[in-house]
Order: structure tokens, then sequence, then C-alpha cells
DNA sequence: TTTATCACTTGACATTTGTCAAGCCAATTT
DNA sequence: AAATTGGCTTGACAAATGTCAAGTGATAAA
């Protein structure tokens, strides 16, 4: 129930087993089923979600309809829409699982609680926004100075893992590009090779 | 000499005299002149760089030479490859001087004392990631959800500061375009009104 | 088992954006 | 003061990507 996110800390920090103990009362356990929500728009965020299990997909709606797939969530990445849960206002992005899933969640009241019983978990998180940022450098600069061919070739490479889980009409969207532009794409790069 | 940061700093946590008094021994003055670099793909990124006066760059520099824009600096902005600053590997990025500029430069190894001395700066980095990663996510949602006219506009919504004071082909390259593109999309909007 | 829906691909055509070249004007350098 | 460079715009054409429609096969629902 712990597996994923033990070894993400882990990974980072050292927490003694007394920790570790203290660090799981903080946590609410959270099954979704597929297509079910965790967070609508128009609704405050109220949790950090961790991802033990399955898949979850964070995306906005424009005025037309059409989803943009802003982030996807494998076990072991977190989830939440930082603005509406540090702010408290309602949040422009829904949050849904893509697959059953089991999550991890953290309310803000308990992060702070944690915080403050735990500040090892301090240099955690400053650990886990530094790679965020990172990530999203990483993605701005692919996003304006790339075309849809090589964006999609960075995405594989640094990715493989949701290539196979993901359905490509997500994917194109999480690119910014339309599912006949990437069949287009993939078509190409296969008969490259 | 520290009015801005210290502005900054005062919008997010209270500092006593006493504080502001040692926090200001952490930080190096450093004046860049105009096109000056502050930092040149390959060396490593050793500072964090608030910008007390002037305004700065980040860019990359693609294999076919051209420029993308990733980031600029005004006065009260932070600018800093923070990957290499974090793990002194070599940066990919380049920062330099649009104009004549006043830095204040603060070390890996001041910052860690300063955090140490100064527990209350933990909260206002905190703040500043959190701040960054939002700005990020607006950011990549542009990116890929909209086309270079809406890009355009909301850009000009967020900074009416930075179309005043940057070059459009900077603007351009800022907003994945080419300065023609640019130049059409503004006529239109132009038209508009 | 049958029907419906979803994911994906492909073709034809439209739109957006890029490339190249040229020209104008302001700012900078000599 | 003159020459050079940089910033910006515009025209003509090319390339990349989007839109719409149709078809196939797998998956899910009835």
């Amino acid at each position: 129930m712990f597996e994923a996110l033990l070894q993400n800390i882990g990974e980072k920090i050292a927490l003694t087993n007394e920790e570790t103990a203290q660090l799981k009362t903080y946590f609410t356990p959270k099954k979704l089923r597929k297509r079910q929500y965790l967070l609508q728009e128009g609704d405050v965020c109220k949790n950090l979600a961790f991802t033990e299990a399955g898949l979850l997909r964070l995306y906005s709606v424009d005025d037309k309809g059409i989803e943009h797939m802003l982030q996807f969530a494998l076990p072991g990445w977190w989830v939440v829409d930082i603005y509406s849960f540090l702010t408290g206002e309602p949040s422009r992005f829904n949050i849904d699982a893509l697959e059953d899933s089991e999550l991890l969640l953290l309310s803000q009241e308990n992060f702070e609680a944690m915080m403050a019983a735990l500040p090892k978990m301090e240099r955690y998180f400053r650990i886990l926004f530094q790679n965020n940022i990172i990530a999203k450098e990483r993605r701005l600069e692919s996003a304006i100075a790339f075309g849809a061919e090589e964006r999609y070739r960075q995405f594989e490479q640094a990715y493989p893992d949701f290539v196979q889980r993901i359905p490509l009409n997500l994917i194109a969207s999480y690119l910014g590009i339309t599912p006949e532009t990437l069949s287009r794409i993939r078509r190409k790069l296969a008969r490259k090779n």
C-alpha cells in the first residue's frame, strides 16, 4: 500500500523506521475506478496525490470543449493542481483515472503537520519541486524550439513506459498536436527504421 | 543595491532588521554590461542570480545555431539554470544581459549557509519554487493548447512590461514563432482595434 | 453473441506558420 | 558625419500541421 511512496522518498532522503511509521499516518488511501474524477474543474484541489498503482491524467478543457493533457501520473508520480492547492481557489483543471488506480492523499493540514513533525520532508519536497521545475523547463524548451516530429521523438526517449500505457490520442494532446498528425509522424518514423 | 531583493522577500516573509543585515552578507553584487555573459553553455552555473536592475535572458542555442529564449529577467526576478546549479553539471544554457544590469549573486555554499542561519528563507524559496511551477504550468498549457496569435495575446496580457522592454525578435523566439509571424500577428491585432 | 464505442489510420483539402529576400528606419560604430 | 548593424515589416512561396470524412479492428457494453 505504501511501497511506491516509500521507495520514492527513500531515493531522496533516509527515514528511520519510527519516522516511516509516523509518515504513513498523514496519508489517506483512496481507490479510483477508471474514468472516476479525483478533481473536477471548479472544485478546490484539497490534496496532494501520490500514485501507488494505476494511471491518472491532469487536463484542461478549452472554450471549444477540447481537452488538453498537461500531465500523466504513473506509479511513483505525484499529481496535483498546485495553484488551487496553495491558494484554495477553484481549479481550472481536471484529474481522473485512465485505469483503476490506488492513490495516497495528503491534505494541506496533514502536509503542514507532517512538515512540522518530520522536518526532513522539507528537503524531500524541495527536491521534488526542483525536479519538477527542471522537467518543466525541458518540456517548455521542447514545445517552443522543436517541431512535432522531434517533440515526439524526445517524448518516446524520455518516457518509453508512456507510449505503451497511454492512448495515442492522449499523447498527441500532451504534445500539442492532433491524433492524425501523430499517426503520420509514427508512420514516417517507422519507415525510417 | 538591495531594494528590489528586500521588497521581493518582504512580499513573502517578514524579516527583522538583524535578519535583513545578516541576509545581505550572503550576496555578492555584480554588474554586467549589455551583451556580457553571466553563464555560458558548457560552464557550471554556480550562482542563483537576482536582478536588481536591468534585463537578462536565459536561452539555448540549437544544432543549427538558432537561439531559443526560455526566460527573461526584469528587476525583481531570479535567473538560474537550476539543473546545473544543483548537480554541478555543465549547463546547456546561456545567460546574458540585454541591458547594463546589476545583479545579486548567491553561491550554493552561501545558499546553504543562509538556509541554516535563516530558516525563514526555506519558506521564501519554497514559495518561489511553487510560484515558478505555477507559472511554468500556465506557459506549458499555452504552448500546447493555443496557436501563435492566442499565445501572443496571453503574453501581452501577462507581461505588459516585457512588450515595451524586449526586442520583438526575442519575444517571438520566447513564444516559439518567427519574427515574421509575430509581425503579422501584431498587424492583424492592431487592425482589430 | 451482437451491437456500439473507441482507438487509430489514411486521404484530400485548408489553415497556420516558416523561409527567403528585400526594404525602411533607428541605433550604434567607425 | 558617414557607414554599418540591428530591429522590424512585408511579399511570395514552401512546409508543417489541422480539419473533415471514412474505414478498420479491438474493446466494451448490452
